[in-house]
RNA sequence: GCGCCCGUAGCUCAGCUGGAUAGAGCAACGGACUUCUAAUCCGUAGGUCGGAGGUUCGAAUCCUCCCGGGCGUGCCA
């Protein structure tokens, strides 16, 4: 049950009779920060009385008569300016925990009265290339949000819209063409097709560097070092106002150059480093036209040249394994995984339909929709033929539209898209998807210790599956010198192995979640895998805690569950922790809302804290009879099933002992 | 130039569509294990919410300007 639509929806039958604007005036329901101020609080009535001229507290008492609330709450009180405030009857929670208690499946959490059917559309890999820490957070929101969606009963598809059609695939069409060791290949695909992979990438990435970055890069510095010299004049004009600005843009200038400079002598060092690497040197100058041939043979592969297509089928399962394999350890399904080279055949339509309309036009020999408030155009053919990513996602869409009929699309994509998107989204509104909410759920970059886009020390992404290893190794540690430390160690080697697993993995995700994601945020290891604050292991401890109470006093869940024991209130800490694990389903309702796992976190973080200050003030097993152990008991079993289900919803597994 | 995002305690971050005294964790200091897991808990200290105006009964939250930073910006994804 969700207490806070419960009482939205009374309110607005109340607000109704006042003639309000009920729905939105409702919405100022809201659960009170502060225990004085009861459960709830609704503050509607001070702008209301701005509106029907009435003095708010008048107002309050008003929306009070026509308020029926009586089996749920108090006596409304009214506060303040008109504050009014609301305190859920003992008896009515003490229904509707049993109501959670008898609900093994669904925690009394109901489904949403309007279940929709969303398309999350996240992760989105290019195969073919290790994953790294880039796609950590699409695949870790993504999959928690969907999770979240379902249980709360919407129709979610997953769809992984991989990029297996790609400049990738070129890249390892050409390296088994040079370079490739049979007998690697038939021993281990993956492996083979990696390290050509990353070969040609580097081919390629040294005669780009040394062809076109290092002398972009010199012109940069010419160009602004020239810039520089004319501002210097501009520091003695008059108007004060235009000499700031002056010297600010000088400033931000020279700190550009410097940048720049720094750029520069990085460049020169990989080129150096290319030339006196002993596997990479040699091969520098026969494979000078690297960067075109490879356009070429991905130009092939689009233009179903044999043997290239062959190559893309054979290589093509080793890739998805290789993917899956990540995906199998991060506990992470999709129900569909349509990459960009389903929707190969279909581009061509796409471009003709949005001509038809008369939304496409001709600039610069390229496809274009040009959209009013965008300065660029959106581009769905280049000069040469070739589609881009913006035809192959606008096919995606008429494809789901189709396909499921979803009432939204929501895409788990960082933030650097968003132009992309707004563009995607209204050139689909013009072709005629207008129904559909279509929804870019952006978010932030991973950042390393210094601020900066996380990075290992050579300046490359940092693989996935070194990143989920590390924090495995270091959770093994700490599960081993906390056991070890024990009077009477608790875990098996085995446990502890498994407890790494799910602790390190947890870690990751979990701070990955917790954090608003929209900001970037700092990768931690130490941060994440810390016993304190808001973090799975912690998290985990707490569930292994209440656990343990079971185990000890050799309780029997299933019967204690069914034995039809009632809850007591006589603590305040018990009352707190029972509405705390009421509210279970708003938390959810939140994430739903607007797409945000942080909201569950900080929901799973508060229970934890309450159930703290219950178990140090409520003893359970010795407790001062069977009535209140029973009732504390089925506290501590809907905390421990709250607490599983909750990290169960943003992909993390709990341990029984830690 | 234009567009989007960010600036909250020494550090890392919350703060839900504007609500009552701005919250956590770490670090600092002081307490609590013959008592259900001390991998824990409790307490103390720490803030001109980048700055200045404005809207409002009420602003960290909305608007304008300024300062500082990130990202994006016609043929990559």
């Amino acid at each position: 049950m969700n207490v806070l639509s419960e009482l939205r929806r009374r309110f607005r039958i109340s607000l109704e009779a006042l003639e309000a604007d009920a729905g939105e005036a409702a919405e100022l329901v809201l659960p009170s920060k502060d225990p004085r101020f009861g459960d709830y609080q609704a503050n509607c009535a001070m702008p209301l009385g701005k509106r029907l001229g009435l003095p708010p507290r008048e107002v309050a008492l008003r929306l009070v008569e026509q308020l029926s609330v009586e089996e749920l709450c108090e006596a409304p009180e009214i506060a303040g300016p008109g504050f009014i405030n609301l305190r859920i009857k003992d008896e009515w929670l003490l229904g509707q925990l049993e109501r959670m208690v008898a609900d093994v499946q669904q925690l009394g959490i109901d489904p949403s009265e309007q279940p929709k059917t969303f398309v999350l559309d996240y992760s989105s890999p290019n195969v073919a290339k290790p994953m790294h820490v880039g796609h950590i957070r699409s695949t870790v929101i993504g999959d928690a949000l969907c999770k979240v969606l379902r249980q709360l009963g919407h129709r979610v598809i997953s769809d992984n819209h991989i990029g297996d059609w790609g400049t990738q695939f070129g890249m390892i069409i050409y390296g088994y063409k040079h370079f490739v060791d049979e007998e690697a290949l038939e021993a281990n695909a993956v492996d083979e097709l990696s390290r050509l992979y990353k070969l040609v990438n580097r081919l390629v990435e040294y005669h780009a560097t040394r062809e076109q970055k290092i002398p972009g890069v010199e012109q940069q510095i010419v160009e602004l070092a020239g810039r520089l010299e004319q501002m210097d004049d501009a520091t003695e004009l008059e108007n004060p106002k235009d000499r700031k600005r002056a010297e600010k843009r000088l400033r931000q200038s020279e700190n550009q150059l410097t940048e720049l400079r720094a750029t520069l002598d990085e460049l020169r060092n990989q080129v150096a480093a290319a030339e006196n690497d002993r596997e990479l040197g040699p091969l520098l100058c026969e494979h000078a036209e690297i960067g075109a041939a490879v356009l070429a043979e991905t130009a092939a592969l689009h233009a179903g040249d044999k043997t290239n297509q062959a190559l893309w089928d054979r290589f093509l399962p080793a890739c998805l394994a290789s993917i899956d394999e990540i995906y199998d350890r991060l506990g992470v399904t999709f129900d569909h995984t349509l990459g960009e080279s389903f929707y190969h055949d279909q581009l061509e339509k796409v471009v003709e339909e949005l001509a038809q309309r008369g939304l496409v036009k001709e600039s610069d020999g390229a496809m274009c929709v040009f959209l009013e408030d965008f300065e660029a155009p959106f581009i769905i053919r280049k000069q040469d033929g070739a589609f881009l990513y913006a035809t192959s996602d606008l096919a995606t869409i008429r494809y789901r539209m189709g396909e499921w009929a979803p009432d939204a699309i929501i895409y788990v994509v960082d933030h650097r898209q968003s132009l992309h998107f707004q563009q995607l989204f209204e050139t689909a509104r013009l072709w005629g998807y207008d129904h559909v909410q279509l929804e870019h759920v952006s978010f932030g970059t991973v950042l390393g210790e210094d601020g900066k886009p996380y990075k290992t020390r050579s300046g490359t992404a940092v693989g996935l599956s070194g990143l989920l290893d590390e924090a495995v190794v270091r959770a093994l540690r700490i599960v081993g010198e906390n056991d070890d430390a024990r009077e009477q160690p608790l875990l098996s080697t085995e446990q502890r192995q498994e407890n790494a697993e799910r602790i390190g993995i947890g870690a990751i995700k979990y701070a990955d979640l917790a954090h608003n994601r929209t900001s970037d945020y700092v990768f931690s290891y130490d941060k994440m895998l810390a016993m304190n604050g808001n973090t799975a292991a912690y998290m985990q401890y707490s569930y292994a805690r209440v656990r343990s109470i079971f185990e000890k006093g050799e309780v029997d869940v299933d019967a204690l569950r069914n034995s039809g024991a009632s809850i007591l209130l006589t603590k305040p800490e018990e009352r707190a922790l029972a509405m705390a694990l009421l509210q279970f389903s708003e938390a959810l309702e939140r994430v739903a809302t607007d797409f945000r796992p942080n909201h569950l976190t900080a929901y799973l973080f508060e229970l934890a804290s309450i159930y703290s200050g219950f178990f140090e003030n409520c003893p359970v097993l010795k407790a001062e009879d069977d009535k209140l152990r029973n009732s504390r008991l089925l506290l501590c079993d809907l905390t421990a099933r709250t607490l599983a289900r909750g990290l169960k919803l943003l992909g993390i597994e709990v341990v029984e002992r830690m």
